[in-house]
DNA sequence: TTGCTAGTGTGAGGCTTTTCACAGATTCGT
DNA sequence: ACGAATCTGTGAAAAGCCTCACACTAGCAA
């Protein structure tokens, strides 16, 4: 059986809790392993309550008619996910699945509904999450609406940097790994234009290709030539 | 001088408070009037507080760098805006501009937050707030990637049914009123492919056009054509 | 009434993007 | 190590959409 105590303490929400509260709410939390590719939750099940990622990563996507998957968001371990079932919101309309292998804590929606009744940290903690959630989304919103495709996915180049970017000898890495298709899923385009408009980008000298792998190394340039200004990077390390 | 607290009232995050607590929250509010088509704040603009609308109509904008303006919202009476102030965002980087003639009630972010702190009802309003926005911006996000301009019209018409649709003889009409150009604004198209869209529509039977004005004629069929159920629609009247 | 403005209708031409088809390369599972 | 699956690169043809240009109408203001 997982430590899930050791997981709930790496979620910002839960940081504060008292160890006897974590281990009260532990005893109602469930885990379970899930392996890469494989649907967490569908939009059909019912919503019984919060995700929380232990480790490994999650897509969360929605599929249109003729099949095509429109990618909403990743999830990175100590997230949330799923959270919509806090407002009682029974129904999902989205998946979730696996990017990797992953571990993860169901947290029953009860569980949360008394921890924000009780603890306004928590309360104002899980604000905060939505807002900040919704500022993501409304920001590629912004950038997808009247864009070219070149415009998109260097607008999604940028963000990836800001959330996934770290130094590396010859410019900025990312520590996630994205197929040409994946990245056509988020910005609403179809793999093989994805691929040539990298090509250009590769061509003009704003990075480098490799499998599943792409090394920005102008990144500051690039953002100019959107007009956005340049994201800061992480330091260090490319983590774990 | 307004009736501010008449209009606090009818705000669903205010509506149970004390008389008394309105009162006080009321000395602490602004208000005033803007003229159709001017902004109500710029993304310049820092966020003092959060803004409730009394009266009129209020769109939410970003603007892209060739001058292309993308509406993310409105906002009808009652509601709040400009509210990720709360979360002590200073710089807010979209616009907002009264649609038609607007009322508006500023509320510092200070206040708010103590609302929040003391009492968990207005507490989880907020997160309600916040949790509905962002299903309405994913519901957006999720029919527009992929989508060809008439899919994303048909998608927004029905949504425009839900919020404001309401039956009469021949149909059901919009109780807003917008230009072709407004719709692409909503959609990230052009005026031009928006008027031939809707020409298409309208010959295949679905709608009828007037000026600013669109009534449908057969929603249902419409919802089917994108594999969507039909919206509930407002039984009665047009509204003030 | 007479402008004037905002909103709508239409078509030609060109650019962007998708679709389809296939080939080579790398990684993964067993 | 091997075959299978995944990922990337490329090109031709077609579809979809945008741009630009202009005409017409309804509503508003003086």
């Amino acid at each position: 059986m997982v430590e899930k105590i050791w997981y709930l303490k790496r979620c910002d929400l839960f940081e504060r809790l008292s160890t006897d509260r974590l281990r009260a709410i532990e005893a109602r939390c469930s885990a379970r392993k899930v392996a890469r590719g494989n649907p967490i939750y569908l939009p059909a099940d019912e919503a019984r309550g919060v995700l929380l990622l232990a480790s490994g990563r999650v897509k969360i996507c929605s599929v249109t008619a003729e099949g095509r998957q429109a990618i909403l968001a990743f999830i990175e371990p100590g997230e949330l996910f799923g959270e919509l079932a806090i407002l009682d919101q029974l129904q999902r309309d989205e998946y979730a699945e696996a990017a990797e292998a992953s571990q993860i804590i169901l947290i029953p929606a009860a569980e949360i509904q008394k921890l924000m009744a009780e603890l306004p940290d928590v309360s104002l903690g899980v604000t905060k999450l939505f807002g900040l959630r919704r500022m993501r989304i409304e920001r590629r919103l912004k950038y997808l609406l009247f864009r070219s495709n070149r415009e998109r996915l260097i607008h999604l180049l940028i963000e990836l940097v800001e959330q996934y970017g770290y130094l590396v000898a010859d410019g900025v890495a990312l520590r996630i790994k994205l197929s040409h298709q994946d990245l056509a899923n988020i910005i609403g385009s179809t793999r093989e234009t994805v691929t040539v408009v990298l090509g250009d980008l590769q061509a003009e000298g704003f990075l480098r290709l490799g499998r599943r792998k792409i090394t920005l190394s102008n990144v500051s340039s690039l953002a100019k030539s959107v007009q956005v200004k340049p994201p800061r990077i992480e330091g260090v390390t490319p983590g774990a």
